[in-house]
DNA sequence: CCAGACGTTGTT
DNA sequence: GTCTGG
DNA sequence: CCAGACGTTGTT
DNA sequence: GTCTGG
């Protein structure tokens, strides 16, 4: 899973080939599910980027609540799952980012090992996401909720270690076809596979693991442990 | 037919 | 909204 | 993902 | 233990 991550250059975001920008967007290390998220979507024909609640709140609930529990959707799934086949197949999205979480779980130890995961290079990248407009039964006339959530594959090289689950990120030649409501669902279906390029992963503090806690230092590499680099997958 | 669910992760 | 279960 | 709460009544 | 909230 993918519960945790942040964007720690947000103007760097806007060098991604995405056709958007999102203007004075605060730097944030530590972004949990249920806040405000920069998300990039195609929406009547063009290409927008907006804030929207990292939750996937599905058009036909009945309870916004839902979406605490839908940060993430399994990309072996989501064409077929009732949560999460409408966005699939014509509200695909991408949520840029520059790093994300993932907790270590050590053999015999209790604790988990927060690390941090970017690209080796440190450029922002998009992640595979869906959204939705969700508008309460009770309320038509209200304004509508956009959420959103990530699609989650297996790990690659670099994460093998650290998880059993990553994000799926995107190829910058991809964007559009991703992005396009009229790409049939089996073409999009092909582009979440787990990321080939150079990743780097290190350990950092659990000062992360408090969603209240925010800075730098949520990112910060912890020295007395090894980190790993992949230059290929 | 209507009622109720609709999800992921990790852990057991 | 749509599917499964009763 | 992890942290933190986990309850009702009546009164302000 | 399990659910909600960030």
């Amino acid at each position: 899973m993918c519960g945790r991550y942040g964007f720690g250059n947000p103007a760097r975001l806007g060098t991604l080939p995405l056709g958007v920008t999102f203007p004075g967007l605060p730097a944030r290390f530590n972004v949990a599910p249920s806040q405000a998220v920069p998300l990039v979507l195609h929406d009547r024909g063009e290409r927008q980027g907006l804030m929207a609640r990292w939750g996937l709140v599905p058009f036909w609930a009945d309870d916004p609540a839902i979406g605490n529990r839908l940060a993430n959707a399994r990309g072996e799934t989501v064409a077929t799952k009732p949560s999460f086949r409408g966005a699939f197949k014509s509200r695909r999205g991408i949520m840029p980012a520059d790093l994300f979480y993932e907790w270590q779980v050590l053999a015999g130890q209790k604790v988990k090992q927060p690390w941090c995961i970017r690209m080796a290079d440190d450029r922002p990248f998009a992640m595979a996401a869906l959204w939705e407009r969700w508008v309460p039964k009770t309320q038509p006339d209200a304004d509508p909720l956009l959420t959103c959530c990530l699609i989650t594959t297996d790990p690659n090289s670099t994460m093998v270690p650290l998880h059993d689950r990553m994000p799926v990120i995107l190829h910058e030649e991809d964007y559009a076809e991703w992005l396009d409501p009229a790409t049939p669902p089996a073409l999009a279906q092909r582009l979440i596979r787990p990321f080939d390029g150079p990743m780097r992963a290190y350990p950092v503090s659990t000062v992360v693991n408090t969603p209240r806690n925010e800075g730098e230092t949520c990112a910060a590499p912890l020295t007395s442990f090894p980190s790993t680099r992949a230059d290929t997958d």
